[in-house]
DNA sequence: TTAGCCACTTAACAATATTTAACAGCCATT
DNA sequence: AATGGCTGTTAAATATTGTTAAGTGGCTAA
């Protein structure tokens, strides 16, 4: 995944350069505009993931920016930069249907932590999965469709067996540790829990008979390691 | 356009009444609980658009309760309200995806605005979500027609069936949560209803029989995915 | 009105998945 | 070697899901 793009318009160089550093710094792509039209400009000619805008500027203020930019974008998200007790601004801002606004002074960690909750909710929706395959030994872990492939047929996994199987899978010659594996999938390290993980292992063991190759070891009073040889 | 369903979990009787009676008086449908086992047992049974929940509360707190709800259903925007200077708290639960939070003391104004500005957000992507043909396999969903066209033709569907394929092949290769779907489809997450849907999904694993590429795999105690492969 | 159809629910039973129990073996430590 | 705490394995007990059929109530066409 490729960095996010943001816009930022903002007058006050000052705090203009602090955004533009910060942000860059913590990994975004960031384009600094210095008044409404230049960030006009900018929007047209580039593609954003979200825009911060000040919302007193000089020549284009804010907020119209921001609906000229919904008019053409409509899911753009938008935070606003605002002073203090603007109310009049902030509830023409939210009516637009802004996205998020902050009043000054704010801290750089807090725009950080809204800009992460915004793109990871707004990017969440055009993320595509792609059907995850472990392979080991002789074997094709089908996670998605919970089945493994082996050297002697298919076998059709529980998703207990088929989490657990993962786990093992996706640390290859590494060791899993019991309790963190008992949190990951079971919830909660209790002892009833960590019965019935015996009872898988075990199971899962007798699955991977057909290839002497592949091995689960376990780590007295540590955890196991899925090893392969050969 | 029916009324918003707010859950609010806040423990202070004293707020807590002041936001009920407010956003209440504001048009929209309100449902308080005085901590977070309440807020638990009331999402369960219920379908919300927005839940505003208190940090610090006993039994359960806040974003206990929040990350909980959002293993049910993800998209559900949360408001978080925290004390001023709890820092960590914030970030933690701006971690879990938390679509807002406003520190206490704040004006029953601006938490309108914000609530607002969520509704307005969700509601609009809702709307984008109402495609009309969903594709999967060799099928094609025509959701506003209420049929599927197969392999081997075209069958019609009843609502419930209907709005079902709908929710597993709009998130294919996704865990849609039982208790999620229940409540979507259903209206609540109850022994009968639960059973009702096991039924439902039998008649629409018969009816994509017709492509096996495209499977609905369970997932023990939490959920169903479409998967397809190829 | 009323017989019949339809969508949906409830019931009943079958099949699976997971947990708990029971016992056997192993491991490290004394 | 003996002890107590872990792990391996199997089987029984529960819980959850799959499937089919019967029940229910609303709606429509005769």
């Amino acid at each position: 995944m490729s960095k996010a793009k943001l816009l930022v318009v903002e007058d006050d160089p000052n705090l203009g350069d602090i955004l533009h550093e910060y942000l860059t710094m913590k990994g975004y792509d960031t384009t600094l505009c210095r008044d409404g039209e230049e960030g006009w400009s900018k929007f047209k000619k580039d593609k954003f993931d979200l825009a911060i805008l000040d919302v007193m500027m000089p020549k284009k203020d804010g907020f119209t920016l921001g609906k000229e930019i919904k008019k053409v974008q409509e899911d753009l998200p938008v935070i606003y930069l605002t002073a203090k007790n603007l109310k009049e601004d902030i509830i023409e801002g939210l009516k637009i249907g802004a996205d998020d606004y902050m009043t000054k002074p704010f801290s750089m960690e807090e725009l950080l932590l809204r800009i992460g909750a915004i793109l990871r909710r707004t990017q969440k929706s055009d993320e595509i999965q792609a059907l995850k395959v472990y392979n080991f030994g002789d074997f094709e872990l089908h996670y998605d469709e919970q089945y493994i492939k082996g050297p002697n047929g298919d076998h059709k996994l529980t998703s207990k067996e088929n989490e657990l199987l993962r786990l093992l899978a996706s640390e290859i010659n590494k060791l899993v540790n019991r309790s963190h594996a008992l949190k990951q999938i079971w919830g909660d390290d209790s002892y009833f829990n960590a019965r019935s993980m015996d009872v898988y292992l075990s199971k899962i063991r007798k699955i991977l008979k057909d290839d002497p190759k592949v091995q689960i070891i376990t780590v007295h009073g540590e955890g196991f390691k899925m090893v392969v040889t050969g």
